[in-house]
RNA sequence: GGCCCGGUGGUCAAGCGGUUAAGACACCGCCCUUUCACGGCGGUAACACGAGUUCGAUUCUCGUCCGGGUCACCA
């Protein structure tokens, strides 16, 4: 007959506390009908990747759509792969786009919240407590196998369909208490195991919130709850914190789907309710022709930092989350074209099941969105802060004179039909290099169906034509002008109805006038861009272009 | 290999027994327009395959194939 009680008090001489103290601590949250309590739990191994970003959403807005309560928990249990900032990649990540938790860690070493401490190296005590009293019960027993006794197990497995630590490989399961307090007594390192009482012929049924229902076989794995150091593995960690902080609903990768069994009968070995789960698919990548999840190591675009670096408002990141974690948010955006992301109605329901493609051309879209819609005075603002940081050459241009700054992001944008042209704050520099010459290229080379003669003609004709003081009436019809001095027409109907008694139409000569101001062939509203550059730059401009394309 | 999940246009996706199989991004065309855009209209393009069940399957069942996940003292 074995002593648990004994066997637990000789591996935790340390343990002063019980359960039922914790129980106490911890109480049952008061909150509305139906609110739900999520968490965001990564590791500080490295930088925060986007598809935690993307799960820490889904939680967020789960939490805040019901009323209930999101908390930040730092799962830092395997102190080999632990980064030292990890912690702030993750909390200023979180900030950086607008995720903000309503309990636990806020930065590093502090944190907020009555259920904490929300660190899990900070709650030794507490799962030491929780893992004893499993082995008092004899649900919990310690296992002094080791690394190489249990590379000898796998191997041995090799043609097993089920592997791991049970049966007749569980070698520990039985070990008699006098064989346990000899090894304890003489300082053999150990770990502790749970006794499964799973059984492989019966299933177990859960209901994943966004999955659906799933069927899977027990657990039969007398996994590890704490390592030799004393530290709890994920799985036993998350049953004990999740019961303790009152979560209602754990939403993680679907990674952990193979996982769920056990965590299933751990909860009910502890004698805890079990959570819900809702499991997401992750965020996949393309890469020649197939799918892939993205990669922290592969892909740059997976690091958070990287959309902090180009600049991309935490507003695009959101909207583009958002339209690939729900369905129906593009609709409901359509729909409340101005209404903050956080009154959209998020619901597990309404998302996929299997992993979407990160696509960068869509968010680059979703962004430009974003920016459209945003005033001169927001973009100005925007921009400048990033520039302080990724590019002094620009904010000290765009702080010098933040009129002519403002009145650049300005130009057809106050209208009901922005233009689109902005997907990040790094895009600004090229977009508006031809207002600064500190840090303008002109390259006029001009598209191959207007030759350099014509050009050169049109130019020099509006030389003398044009006025700074001209209205913007006044400044076209000058342009309609040109257009019948050089042998082309200011009606573009005219010219498709007879092209070859023109030289072109008013189009091709506005992209004359346009490349020798802008370099380029598309650009905002060329009678402003004018006025923003100011007499003596557009006669600079026009000469430079004349002498170019006479050569 | 065992177990689990998934497979609708190039991409993301609605639809869940009877639909002309939505919509968005991308692409193409047209219209609007002083240009560039924006916007509007239209177009190309999809139910992985094979059997069932059914009067009828994209929707239900089974099999095949393909993709993903998981089988650690990592999370």
């Amino acid at each position: 007959m074995t002593d648990c009680k004994k066997i637990a008090d000789l591996i935790f001489p340390d343990v002063t506390e019980t359960a039922e103290y914790y129980e106490e601590k911890y109480p049952q949250r008061v909150l509305p009908e139906g609110a739900r309590v999520t968490r965001f739990a990564p590791s500080p191994t490295g930088y925060l990747h986007f598809g935690g970003l993307y799960a820490g959403f889904a939680s967020k807005f789960t939490a805040a759509a019901t009323n209930g309560v999101f908390m930040l928990r730092i799962e830092d249990t395997d102190k080999k792969r632990e980064i030292e900032d990890g912690v702030s990649c993750i909390v200023n990540g979180m900030t950086a786009f607008g995720i903000e938790s309503d309990e636990g860690v806020t930065g590093f070493d502090s944190e907020k919240g009555e259920y904490g401490p929300y660190t899990q190296s900070k709650r030794r005590a507490i799962y030491r407590v929780f893992a004893k009293k499993l082995v008092e019960e004899g649900k919990a027993y310690p296992c002094f196998c080791t690394a190489e006794d249990l590379d000898k197990i796998r191997e041995s497995q090799e043609n097993e369909d089920i592997k791991g630590y049970y049966g007749k490989y569980a070698k520990c399961r039985d070990l008699s208490d006098n064989e346990i307090t000899e090894k304890i007594k003489a300082g053999v390192p150990f770990t502790v195991r749970l006794r499964s009482e799973g059984d492989i012929s019966r299933k177990i049924k859960f209901d994943d919130m966004i999955k659906g229902k799933i069927e899977m076989s027990e657990n039969v794995n007398d996994v590890v709850i704490l390592k030799t150091d004393g530290i709890p593995t994920y799985h036993f960690a998350h049953a004990v914190d999740d019961h303790l902080m009152r979560t209602t609903h754990v939403v993680r990768g679907d990674e952990w789907i193979a996982s769920v069994p056990l965590h299933i009968e751990l909860f009910k070995a502890l004698g805890f309710r079990p959570v819900k789960y809702a499991h997401i698919a992750p965020l996949m990548k393309e890469e020649n022709g197939g799918k892939r999840k993205l990669s922290k190591r592969k892909d740059p675009e997976a690091n958070v930092t990287y959309y902090i670096e180009k600049g991309y408002p935490k507003e695009s990141v959101q909207e583009y989350i958002l339209t690939i974690l729900n369905s129906n948010f593009e609709d409901w955006r359509r729909a409340n074209k101005t209404e903050s992301v956080s009154k959209f109605p998020f619901n597990f329901k309404k998302m996929s099941v299997s992993g979407a493609l990160f696509d960068m051309v869509k968010f680059n879209d979703v962004s430009k969105n974003v920016i459209s819609l945003m005033t001169a005075q927001q973009v100005y603002d925007y921009v400048t802060e990033w520039a302080k940081e990724y590019d002094k050459e620009l904010y000290a241009l765009l702080t010098a004179d933040s009129g002519k700054a403002k009145a650049i992001f300005n130009i057809d944008r106050d209208n009901p039909k922005p233009r689109k042209d902005i997907a990040c704050w790094s895009e600004v520099r090229d977009y508006l290099s031809y207002f600064y010459n500190e840090i303008y290229t002109p390259d006029i080379s001009l598209p191959e169906s207007i030759n350099k003669a014509d050009a050169a003609q049109i130019l020099e004709k509006y030389k003398e034509l044009y006025s700074e003081n001209d209205s913007k009436d006044e400044w076209f019809a000058k342009i309609r002008e040109l257009c019948t001095l050089c042998g082309y027409t200011p009606n573009v109907k005219e010219y498709k109805a007879n092209p070859e008694a023109f030289k072109g139409h008013v189009g091709d000569v506005t992209t004359v006038i346009r490349v020798a101001m802008t370099s380029r062939v598309n650009s905002p509203d060329l009678y402003y861009i004018m006025q923003a550059l100011g007499r003596d730059e557009v006669f600079a401009r026009l000469d430079k272009a004349i002498n170019f394309y006479r050569g």
